[in-house]
DNA sequence: TAATAACTTTAAAATCATTACAATTCAAGA
DNA sequence: TCTTGAATTGTAATGATTTTAAAGTTATTA
């Protein structure tokens, strides 16, 4: 993918830092903590600032290229954006991955005429793998 | 409800101020944040520590008597635990509303063989009255 | 090329929610 | 009443995030 193309497509002035940081969430699929970007990318820009990760975060959110994944309290993680889909956590290993979303938003009748702008949909459990060990 | 006797039939001694923080949370369904809480019981407990507000509701989350609602980044909100629900937030007028889950994990190929443990599922909209207001 | 304005990045300080800890209070049983 | 352990309190510490202002960069125009 052409990452300043990307982001000059979608609004966004494509500079060193910002193609450098969405760039690490293509390529990285582990739905990273703002920490985990700022020191991954350090070797890369070492003059990096955390608040310069923080800002262009909440640029690339605000233009919908990136989304903010809660699932525990206190620990916020960042993916690409693309595609609808939920997440599950393993409680054991720590594994977060993307499953698919089931929803049908139209049969929730307490939803009726409102406008969805958005679906969240978490599961915490034991994986296979862990369940196996034990 | 008997609040003393759920909670001593659920393993936690029911002093003065964990009956009280249940019985706001049993009461009051806006699914409030600690400092809600904290400023609601001032009244009835000019003694109230913020501390014991936190110590309180991650005992009864240990207990299951209580969940954590994460719906904003940096706003922890606490809802007293009743049955598997979903939130919907509306984003104008800043409603927090319970709806109904429908979601059949069984479906889910991705977590074939997976224990599950919790289910977390929420939307972000507009709510009708405030489409109405535009 | 130089001047200017707009934008981006940086670093430090401030803020906010939460937790840790030590001191105090409370409650139940001897 | 005394003792003991649990519960509560208030302060201080922690850590994540935001704010602010200064410095740096880039684009635009003359």
């Amino acid at each position: 993918m052409d990452v300043p193309k990307y982001l000059a497509d979608n609004g966004v002035k494509p500079s060193f830092q910002r193609i450098k940081i969405l760039d690490y969430l293509i390529k990285e699929k582990n739905h990273p903590t703002v920490n985990d970007i700022y020191l991954s990318l350090l070797d890369i820009i070492p003059t990096l600032s955390k608040t310069t990760v923080y800002n262009t975060l909440n640029l690339l959110i605000e233009h919908r290229l990136v989304n903010e994944v809660l699932i525990e309290e206190n620990e916020v993680r960042y993916e690409f954006s693309e595609g609808l889909h939920g997440h599950f956590k393993c409680s054991a290993c720590g594994l977060l991955m993307d499953i698919p979303i089931l929803i049908d938003v139209k049969s929730i009748s307490d939803l009726k005429n409102y406008t969805i702008t958005e679906q969240h949909v978490f599961f915490k459990g034991i994986c296979n793998k862990c369940l196996k060990k034990q």
